[in-house]
DNA sequence: CGATGTCATGACATCGGTGTCATTAGCGCC
DNA sequence: GGCGCTAATGACACCGATGTCATGACATCG
């Protein structure tokens, strides 16, 4: 393989003067540069980032660890859209000439150590933290230090994060139920331990103080146990019991849930969205689009958190902050309207479904 | 940050001696390894890839393409769970002491000779192609040299690769039901643009003849056009034909597919698995599980092709191929078998069906 | 007992770039 | 004409490991 050296050779300069056309780091004459490149090309010359990391002290990698699942491994494939996060980060890195280390801890927190000593052995210059769903993390000791953003989840320590904005969209869900003129919304929800959970109920209910509706918390039941195998047991009382508030449209925590749900409610004879409409959240495209009739569903960003976190740590490395940056940062999705929902009689007329079904 | 020198030092030993501690590559004296042993824990050290790289000329590093979607964007997120082979070949790579670079080409093959130079300059030792799904692609020139691997995809020129057996997998999907005394077997395929097709009715056609049922061609349909926008205006009425032929039970090219065919039969005022059985293929699990009744599916085997993948890739590095490697390397998955599918009367009693549901 | 081999260690060069500093040429200006 | 400044380039050391070779101390063997 082909050194700056032996570029500089074929094209009669220093090997330093090969370097300046590489870097534009100082002038050099026009007749010079094309030398160069001509030579580089003609021995298909790829320069050594080990040299480079070695001598400059920039590796040009970050750290990226996923899998960051709790000890616990509860809705294991909850977190499959992981990989849009993954793409998401790459895209902004690339652009600015990084790339992606990546490491799979396998929900195993005890593997993280030995993952971030390889990241270290390769200089990473910063990491990016990611766990398949919105939660509290605790990182290692040795996580503390270096340069680090979390995505998808938080600390107590106040590391800085990106997370998705829960309350926002539940809020923008519910508002949307209500201007379609419902009032009694249903909400299947799921134990407190997952942190997206308070943060929806939250919006939910902000959704009806600012539509000046009154909330019934009958209309609120947990729909499932916090325990995997156990998952959905308590799917069919809940709804029993969120049914007998006379709902005329029930949000469940996510689209898995919501999908249950459709089974839940044909089984009790009841069409959707002709006796009842139904919502999800996640937006869990394979899901949303595919049942029938189509999930209305609040759509998890997880490819605009990846860019909003790796613009963050970015900044971090490059010492960039915004004056005003806050440490943790909220990422919006839209709500994805589709046939699930119907629009009830009311004086807003004007606003319809869009149909994405044939 | 400490240096090999600085370990040196504070052991007293010469560098070289520090190195050989940590290659274990000479014999050094216990003392003396315990003395380097602690000066190392004490000042922190973290050997540097990079300069470990530059003198020895392995990198430690493997290549990771994703994204790779040919052109036409159909069926944007059938893919998704390729997020497990990446977690298969990661931990695979992590026992081999390598770690996985990765970029992602976001479905546009323009991008990848970029991502290729970068690769080349952080010397990765090989390169792993991954594709969304089972298809052929073309490499760019600049791949033919380097030592490389394709998963989930396969090309014109013979380059080693891992494939999913879907032959082997419709064939016990297929024997399965026949075994459960179906007999008329409905298909309802894609279009043969898709590699997996054809050898999914091979397998369908080899589970008929081995049982010695003669197969119908009026039970298979092709139940989707070609084109991402149109994707399932077809369904309807393939289900339809497939319908006039009497199935007992009808097999779906995904579960997606599956997941709008339990709307269509629901529609059809007909129950599963009461009136007619249901199968998919790929046991999405976010689908197939949450579906009502669970949805038998042949299981694509994302995370055992990453590491079959990654298996053969570090052969090829190593040069420790098996006398008897073929080139393409098929995986093969179980089938999940869920409620979806009911057995018929038949002389074989003995077999039942899993349940997954509550 | 000398030859040979293994253990244990160090000196030194080297991998392929870049940072620092020096040098030369050319130009504008007082 | 000498001074200061910039453009253009090269010499040289250095980043932090490891490969090669040499060396001394013992152990083994014929």
């Amino acid at each position: 393989m082909a050194t700056i050296y032996d570029v500089a050779r074929a094209a009669g300069v220093s090997p330093k003067t090969v370097s300046r056309v590489m870097n534009g780091d100082a002038p050099v004459n026009e007749k010079t540069r094309e030398a160069v490149e001509a030579a580089m090309v003609s021995l298909n010359y790829v320069p050594s980032s080990a040299a480079r990391t070695m001598r400059s002290q920039r590796s040009g990698l970050i750290g990226m660890i996923t899998g960051a699942i709790s000890s616990t491994q509860q809705f294991e494939d909850a977190g499959l859209p992981e990989i849009y996060l993954v793409q998401g980060a790459q895209r902004v890195f690339a652009q600015s000439n990084r790339t992606l280390l990546i490491a799979d801890s396998d929900g195993r927190a005890d593997r993280i150590p030995a993952l971030l000593q390889t990241f270290r052995e390769h200089r990473v210059e910063g990491v990016l933290y990611v766990a398949e769903y919105h939660q509290e993390v605790s990182l290692p000791e040795t996580l503390r230090d270096g340069r680090i953003v979390l995505a998808n989840c938080f600390d107590a320590d106040g590391t800085p994060s990106v997370l998705p904005d829960d309350e926002g969209a539940q809020f923008a869900l519910v508002d949307g139920l209500i201007r379609r003129g419902h009032t009694r919304i249903g909400y299947l929800t799921l134990p407190d331990t997952y942190a997206a959970c308070p943060l929806r109920i939250a919006g939910y209910r902000r959704a009806h103080a600012a539509n000046g509706i009154e909330s019934d918390d009958r209309l609120i039941q947990v729909g499932a146990l916090a325990s995997a195998t156990h998952e959905f047991d308590l799917l069919w009382d809940a709804l029993d019991r969120v049914l007998r508030a006379e709902p005329s449209v029930i949000c469940c925590a996510n689209d898995k849930m919501a999908m249950r749900v459709y089974g839940l409610l044909r089984e009790r004879g009841m069409a959707i969205p002709r006796d009842i409409s139904v919502a999800g959240y996640d937006d869990y495209r394979m899901i949303a689009e595919h049942l029938h009739p189509g999930l209305t569903s609040a759509q998890l960003p997880y490819g605009a958190m990846g860019a909003r976190a790796a613009d963050k740590l970015l900044r971090l490395i490059t010492g960039t902050q915004r004056p005003d940056e806050p440490a943790h940062e909220l990422v919006s999705g839209p709500v994805a309207w589709r046939d699930s929902v119907q629009p009830r009689e009311t004086n807003i007329t004007h606003l319809s479904t869009r149909r994405n079904d044939t």
